[in-house]
Order: structure tokens, then sequence, then C-alpha cells
DNA sequence: CCTACCGATCGGTAGG
DNA sequence: CCTACCGATCGGTAGG
């Protein structure tokens, strides 16, 4: 990925004649290169050049350059909005083990849809389509904010704050992780073990703060290490 | 600022006969621009427009677009550097006070230069102007790891969770609030009062966790609330 | 000669 | 999937 290389198309081992690239192999790199340069930093030559065809030959695969941009970030609202479904959808939970299954989730779908959820979080609204995701990122916002306020209405979370100002806090942290966390190389389909650790720790920091001697036992959920997004 | 509308340049309340834009005029409106649309997102045009001038007269004031980057980068860096020196330079303070004082100075720091670290924030490294900036915030971040790791040797912060994690994951909340908090309209230059009701708010939530119930007496650290930076 | 600009256009490159 | 291009716009500069 170094130089001028272009990066290696079918991930497997055989490699097929032509380079065989799908719409699939030029969203991952596109979205990777939108995330290194940034999207407006991105010109199609750019793509081109990582891809190791022409600007044109893009063109064959996506209509245009914001419709990889519109993929990607479907891609990510999707997820995380059905990750918020499947915890709204668990019946016998407090507002805390939800709001702790939020954050849980939120933490794996951020490290198994990384790109996507990264390029999300820096999209600005210049265009149609980015205002279009801005306002479904607004209401997992939203979401994400009435679990916080049902915690503290239920008495498990403090009171003491501003509950939206805690959601928001809470959030930025879990978010901030796109601005450090790499991607596991890709062997196959297994990137739970990282993601579950990771989910602990933030979950830690975030319930309990990083002050030393109040441990508490009753920090794991109902749903003990079952991921609550795939499960 | 809504419509095709020219911001007002001259902030007091006489104008004079020129509009009088000085570099430091096209500096505040320029990073404004360059946040709500991105840097590579924002032409010299957009800010001609919205200066109400010409592309061409921007270039009496400024030698490039990317001068406009530079200099706001490095205030926010200059700021940020200030801060942990001035920390870093307090006698006597236990580690964990030390880097109470760090997260309280990064949120007044973000808070007072809000524009230009919300820029720095968001850096790619495209060229090397940006690259040098990305190396200065580096440093800035190792600093911060090594506070964190002193207060865990110290013992007065937990050690179960990687030092370098608990950093990252404090430090990306504190820098999270570039993404919602709102400059206070400029009346004069009394930006303090937010600042440390949010700088308080942060400190407790990554101290103490959001979990109710375990309140700690002495949360305010040695110097109480005159605020570590300008100070 | 200075300042604070303007209308027009430069050489290159963007997405398509 | 390429060569050959387009309308437009990019950051920056010319003379006045």
């Amino acid at each position: 990925m170094a130089d001028g290389e272009a990066v290696g198309v079918v991930g497997g081992g055989a490699r097929r004649g032509r380079p065989g690239h799908d719409q699939e192999t030029v969203l991952r790199v596109a979205v990777d290169l939108f995330n290194r340069q940034g999207y407006d930093g991105t010109s199609m030559g750019d793509l081109a050049r990582e891809l190791g065809l022409t600007k044109s030959a893009i063109y064959h695969h996506v209509p245009s350059k914001e419709h990889l941009l519109e993929l990607a970030v479907g891609e990510a609202l999707d997820a995380l909005t059905t990750a918020l479904d499947d915890v709204a959808g668990r019946p016998g939970l407090t507002a805390e083990e939800r709001l702790r299954h939020a954050v849980r989730s939120s933490v794996t779908v951020l490290v198994e849809h990384l790109p996507a959820v990264t390029l999300l979080l820096r999209v600005h609204g210049n265009t149609p389509v980015e205002q279009a995701a801005l306002a479904r990122r607004r209401e997992v916002d939203r979401r994400l904010a009435a679990m916080v306020r049902d915690a503290v209405d239920e008495g498990g979370v403090r009171d003491d704050l501003d509950p939206l100002l805690v959601s928001r806090l809470v959030f930025g942290m879990v978010n901030s992780l796109t601005e450090w966390v790499r991607r596991d190389r890709g062997t196959s389909g297994s990137s739970g073990t990282d993601a579950a650790a990771l989910a602990d720790a933030v979950s830690t920091l975030a319930f309990d703060g990083l002050t030393r001697g109040v441990r508490r036992a009753e920090q794991t959920p109902t749903g003990p290490t079952t991921g609550p997004t795939t499960g």
C-alpha cells in the first residue's frame, strides 16, 4: 500500500486475468481513500490510480463519486439503526441496562463497520446526499439521548449532569474510536474479539470513570458476553 | 449569515467607508467556512462571496489558501501546548491532579479556540503543512498519554485499563466537544463561564463515570475554580 | 508612490 | 476497460 503500488484486488488467493474489479472493491478502496484524504480531497483520479485502472473505467462500476459516499454512509446508518432497534426490542431490561447495551452495540458497530462509520462522522452536509445522511444521524443521536434520559429518570444514572450533555460526551467518546482504531487484517469475518474487549473498556470507563477504587459488581448487564448486535 | 448575505466585517459599531478587511477578519471567516464545508470543500470563491469581495482581493491579505489553514492550526497547537506547559510547570501537584488540570485545560482551550481546534482535529495530512500540524498534534497526544500513565503509576487512576487506551478515550471525549459546542456571541472577551461549567461536567464524567451514587468529595483539584490555562 | 481593491484571465485539473 | 475529450471550476495572478 506504500508507494505507487496498486492495491491487490481479489482478497483470496488466485487472481483472474482481468483485475476483476466489482462495485464492492471500488467502494472499499474509495472509502479508505476518502477517510485518508477526506472526501473532497480525493479525486476520481486518485481512486483510479489506487485501483490500477483509468478514471473512466470507474464509471463502469459506479455512477458517480457521490454514490460511493451514499453507499458507505448508508451502510453505517443501517447498522447503527439496526443495533438500536435490537436494544429497544429487548423486553424486561431496565433503562440503565438498555443504555449499557447501546454503548456496547455502538462500539461493536463502529469496529465492524469502521470505514463506513468513520466516513459518516465526517460528513459536512455540502450536498443533498450528505444532508440526508446528517438527518438520519441526528435521529440516531436523538434515540441515544432518549436512552440516557430514561436511565436518569429511572434512577440508575447520575442526575446532576444534563442528560443531553451526558449523551453527547459518552457517545462522543465512542465515536472518537474512529480516530485511532485500525481494522484487523481481514483473515476472514472474525472481528468479534477485539470489538468486545474495546466495548468492555469503553463501557467501564463511561459508567465507572477513571478514578481508582470504586469498582462495582453489577457491571455486567443481563446478557453477559454475547454481543448485543449480532446476537 | 443565511442566504447570499455578506458577513458584517468590523464587529464593533461604527463602520469605516472601506470594508476594512484585515487578515484577521479573512482568517476568522475562512476558518468558519472551512469548518462548515471542510477545507477542501471550500473554494476561495466561496470565501470571497462570504467576505463580500472578489477572490483576487483576498490575496491582498493572505498569500494562499493553505496559509489560512496554517495560521489556524498554529493557533490551536500553540494554545494546547501552552496549556500543557502550564500544567507541567506546577510544582507540588500529584500526577492525578495534573491530569485533572490537563482535562480541564483542554476543554478550556477547545472552547476558547473552538474554530481553530475544530479545524486542527480534521486535518488529514494531505500536504506538508498538514503533516507538520499532525506531527505537533501527535506530540500533544503523547504528553497527555504520559500524564495518564503517571497518574496510573502513582495509584490515583485505575490500572485495569491500558493507560494509552484511557488517554485516547478521555481526550477523545474532550475533542468530541467540537462536534456540537457553539461559540458564544462575542459580546467581548468573556467566554470563561460556559467553558468552566463544561470543563466541570467533562471532568466529573471522566473521573467518576455516569453511574449514580458514588460521588466523591475530593473531586475538586488543588487550584479550585481558577482556570488553569489563563491563570 | 501607497492602500485597497476590480474585471479578466492564467495554467491545470475536477467529475463525468 | 481505454483514449480522447467536455463544461466548469479550481487556486492564484496579470495589468490598472
